[in-house]
DNA sequence: TTTTGTTGATTGACGAGTCAATAAACATCA
DNA sequence: TGATGTTTATTGACTCGTCAATCAACAAAA
């Protein structure tokens, strides 16, 4: 039955299946023989495709990580004007998909892997430069003509924010309250930024 | 050469090689007789006391809050007025140790626990419920007189803002900078409460 | 002689990664 | 067109290692 041009589907049915198990789980305590089963192959095949788990491992992250760029990406598409485009980043980062059980678990066991996996910390730091970018470019119009550091700051404040706000609300008991989440962090921006502005 | 009154001291030797391992590994990954053999005995002797892996990991999680608790108690007991039990209490959470190697493994690890080990959870609800109170109390007397729900959404705000600039200092790569981590938490709270008194 | 401390050896299970083998699709050329 | 060779897909079975947990046995103190 060997049809070609597989390559492209088993390893996007593989990535879904480590998310998916990842979630399940709640760590990376997830063998290879799992997911192969869920995403319906051998190991070996597996293994074939991928080299290894690690591998399987990065290329989950990796895609939960596109997954969450092309949502901040389109937010700010259609976001009007500077504090427009900081709601948008803001929301998109408690959209309700970053809050399924398999995107927690993924990101929540990526920040441990990061400490270790070289690839892995490498794949944090573009997120983390992409949201500070982010965020500092929608923050400089908003801050005052001053000194051209304090957007630069403030955006990494609230980076700071949105990680921990999203901890929290990704380990509290019950279901996570998204709405919550932006309120908070936007409490911390019109602290910062006064309440001019929508 | 069985001494009497063993217990107590194997006890604490596991916890402190248990983590220490932690930290070394960078995960839970560790097996019992790596923890074993770093406190000096067998694995057996190690399954004697503890009854299991996971009971050691949980026994270390208790000593990290422990040690926790106990340096915000003693940071409170000397600090002046409100603003400096707040200052204290954030001072407390950056402190060198908890910025130790072994110690943030333990945080990052103890966050995915929390997530599927009942017991992990419940101990990070004491952990944040301490915080919060502790905050809200310092808080109180700062907010104005308004509404006395302030103080608490206040507290959480702060509380996740220390949880986001934890776990971006300890994830940076080099050194991690407490004072810098104060520093940003203090920002926020001038930002909040307007930057009267100390 | 009962309690407490201690370990070497063993068990039973599981898991990552490899390999040899099979089968289908495709390519080439006589 | 048919024969032959090549690449891609796929798996069952296996290797090699590891690990948590248990047990039987010994030692010393009370």
């Amino acid at each position: 039955m060997p049809k070609l041009g597989m390559e492209p589907i088993r390893k996007a049915a593989l990535v879904q299946a480590t998310i998916h198990e990842i979630g399940r789980a709640g760590s990376l305590d997830v063998t290879v023989s799992q997911i192969a089963r869920r995403a319906g192959m051998s190991t070996a095949l597996a293994h074939h495709y991928f080299g290894g788990k690690e591998q399987m491992f990065l290329a989950a992250m990796r895609h939960v990580l596109t997954l969450y760029g092309a949502e901040v990406r389109g937010a700010l598409a259609t976001a009007e004007g500077p504090r427009g485009r900081l709601l948008a980043i803001v929301r998109a980062s408690f959209s309700p998909g970053n809050f399924r059980r398999e995107v927690v678990g993924a990101w929540l066991n990526f920040w441990v892997l990061a400490r270790t996996v070289p690839e892995a910390r490498r794949l944090l730091d573009v997120y983390q430069g992409r949201l500070r970018s982010n965020l500092t470019h929608a923050l400089r119009p908003l801050v005052g003509t001053g000194a051209g550091e304090r957007a630069g700051a403030l955006a990494d404040g609230v980076g700071a924010m949105i990680d921990g706000v999203y901890l929290r609300e990704a380990l509290k008991a019950g279901a996570p309250d998204g709405a919550a989440a932006v309120a908070m962090v936007r409490a911390y921006l019109d602290a910062e930024l006064g309440e001019s502005g929508a």
